[in-house]
RNA sequence: GCCCCCAUCGUCUAGUCAGGUUAGGACGCCAGGUUUUCAUCCUGGUAACAGGGGUUCGAAUCCCCUUGGGGGUGCCA
């Protein structure tokens, strides 16, 4: 035996259904990260047997996302564009699209048939209805076997003559033992499975089917998973053992909730969006977003599910945040994805603790690589807590030096916020260096920085800050404004520095605490007492405009001191 | 209905396998401090072993029951 055929070998095998779900992307993390801690591989299958649900957009979509999220894989599809250096066939598996694999999967059933394993099923679907409903009534489990004196011979001819039909697989009356390295020994009856079909009317291989066959071909050792498929393992093993296959060893972790402890899904984002135009009375679309006639129908349909772009458009043009669910709504939401990867690692798992004994919450991924173990995956299903989330992203943010945050924030803003950068022109970097300290995601990094893009003449002062800032004390705001506008004036290079600067000696000079000018300049900047820094503020927006600023401010409540 | 899995602060969790801790950390929240405002940062606080039975000198930890949560029960994956 040589190291080839015992390496490990975990795999990621999404369905191209939609966009990589967050609790995929933690699976995904999780076969990467054991591939790498035991130097196995990691490979990505597309599970494309539903013909009619599967679509090419939704599988570039979940491979760029794990390619974001930095992970990638040994076998299986070339890298997204943009993305090199991983993916291929170097073990000669390929191929990797289920869709693809139809002549493999024809030899497996052929076997079986043979075997007398497997068998023709002619039940239409309505007759299946009608047993499981029967069933139900009786309070009983539906359980599909084969019927009494079947036929082989006169089945199998039939089906060779193209009736209309599904295989079967002839299931084993012995219980079956799953030995879960996270859940342990489990034990099931044949209660839990039946004569499941196999292969579809349409030719097409069942998940079940497909699942088993390509990952004892593709040498899969390590099969990590949700807890959903805990109660198709035993179909599986069943499907092994008829097929002569070795059990690969088992790993079900748990799931991912939301906050309110239900199931993250898309669903999710339109109910948010609905409750929002409901409680707000809004009836009608924004100007410029979607077709009035969809908006109509979907308001109106509890369950009604809108496109992810048009939901978007709306979301934005009301100025509602989405509920996250996939890794590219975090993307756009404008969360890291070194710091997704740390946060999902969390939800589930538990990293060794840190030298001195404390608990370890921060890592990356090469520490993940390296620390990745199966005996620490928790039981317990967890729910996903975007406030932690949130915490993370800023505090990673905030470590990241300056330039690197200009230039992580420029590369966000090209694709998801074009208009800032055309509104902003060559002040970005100013831009991004004064908001960078307050930032916690990049789509919140221009709240403090709002005063940037609004008209001088637009701005509405806070009356509660006027009041106290501008109108009180002994000299009044006003004064210092006014005193403080000249020296302004006379300032030549208007940088962050020199500002700061001439601030502070403005303020010493004159006997007053910084607060004094810095308060009434915040409102007349920005209407009210809360700004990032007076130097960036200020150097921002330009000597012309501030004092315009300034004088708009002060003739505007000039009337209310006198 | 039937079957399977799970159960520590509001949330993520350490501790459970090899019973003995003032049940620890993080996020959140509250209070105070630093700061020209905000944010950051610092200090402190709040808050949990679902309930009931056992076993034991001793139970968050082992066993049973109840309750609660989740999953499955598809020609979806």
């Amino acid at each position: 035996m040589n190291n080839h055929t015992t390496q490990s070998v975990t795999r990621f095998a999404p369905s191209p259904t939609g966009l990589l779900h967050i609790g995929g992307a933690r699976t995904a993390l999780f076969c990467w990260a054991f591939a790498r801690k035991t130097a196995g591989r990691f490979l990505i299958r597309i599970e494309d047997t539903d013909t009619a649900r599967s679509s090419a957009t939704s599988e570039t979509a979940i491979l760029e996302a794990l390619a974001w999220l930095g992970i990638t894989w040994d076998d299986g599809p070339p890298p997204p564009t943009g993305y090199s250096g991983f993916g291929g066939d170097e073990r000669n598996v390929a191929p990797f699209h289920q869709s693809r694999r139809a002549e493999i999967y024809d030899k497996y059933f052929n076997q079986l048939l043979d075997a007398g394993l497997a068998y023709p099923a002619f039940d239409t679907p309505e007759e299946l209805d009608a047993m499981r409903a029967e069933a139900q009534a009786a309070k009983q489990t539906f359980r599909y076997t084969m019927p009494e004196g079947y036929d082989f011979a006169a089945a199998r001819k039939r089906a060779e003559s193209g009736e209309r039909h599904v295989l079967r697989l002839r299931t084993p009356e012995e219980p079956i033992t799953v030995n879960d390295e996270v859940l342990g020994e489990i034990n099931f009856t044949t209660a839990h499975y039946d004569d499941f079909v196999i292969r579809k009317a349409d030719g097409m291989p069942t998940y079940h089917f497909a699942v088993v066959v390509d990952d004892a071909l593709m040498g899969v050792t390590h099969v990590l998973r949700g807890q959903e498929h805990l109660n198709n393992t035993p179909k599986h093993i069943a499907l092994q053992q008829a097929l002569g296959f070795d059990i690969p060893v088992y790993a079900h972790m748990p799931l991912i909730f939301n906050a309110k402890g239900a199931k993250m899904s898309k669903r999710e984002q339109d109910q948010a969006v609905r409750v929002f135009c409901k409680d707000n009375e809004i009836v009608a679309p924004p100007e410029g977003t979607i077709d009035p006639a969809i908006f109509e129908k979907w308001l109106g349909d509890k369950k009604a599910q809108m496109e992810t772009d048009q939901l978007q458009s709306l979301a934005s043009a009301l100025e509602l945040d989405l509920p996250e669910v996939s890794v590219d709504d975090f993307r756009a939401a404008g969360y890291l994805p070194e710091v997704i990867t740390n946060f999902i690692a969390l939800l589930g798992w538990t990293p060794s603790k840190q030298d001195d004994g404390s608990d370890r919450e921060k890592f990356d991924m090469d520490f993940l690589a390296k620390d990745f173990e199966l005996s620490r995956i928790g039981k317990s299903n967890a729910r996903f807590d975007r406030d932690k989330l949130m915490s993370f992203n800023q505090d990673a943010i905030g470590a990241m030096d300056p330039s690197e945050f200009t230039a992580r924030y420029l590369a966000w803003c090209k694709q998801y916020a074009p208009n800032l950068l055309t509104q902003l022109g060559d002040r970005f970097d100013a831009f991004a260096r004064m908001v960078h300290p307050r930032a916690k995601t990049f789509v919140h990094a221009a709240e403090p920085g709002a005063f940037v893009f609004i008209e001088t003449d637009a701005i509405e002062y806070n009356e509660k800050n006027v009041k106290k800032f501008l109108l009180k004390g002994e000299p009044s705001g006003l004064e210092t404004l006014t005193s403080g506008r000249a020296m302004l004036a006379s300032l030549e290079e208007f940088t962050p520095e020199p500002i700061e600067a001439a601030i502070k000696a403005f303020c010493e000079a004159n006997e007053l605490g910084m607060g004094k000018l810095a308060q009434p300049l915040r409102i007349a900047m920005t209407g009210c007492a809360v700004s990032p820094g007076l130097g960036d503020t200020l150097s921002i927006l330009g000597k012309e405009t501030v004092l315009d600023r300034i004088d708009r401010c002060l003739s505007h409540h000039s009337a209310e001191t006198a």
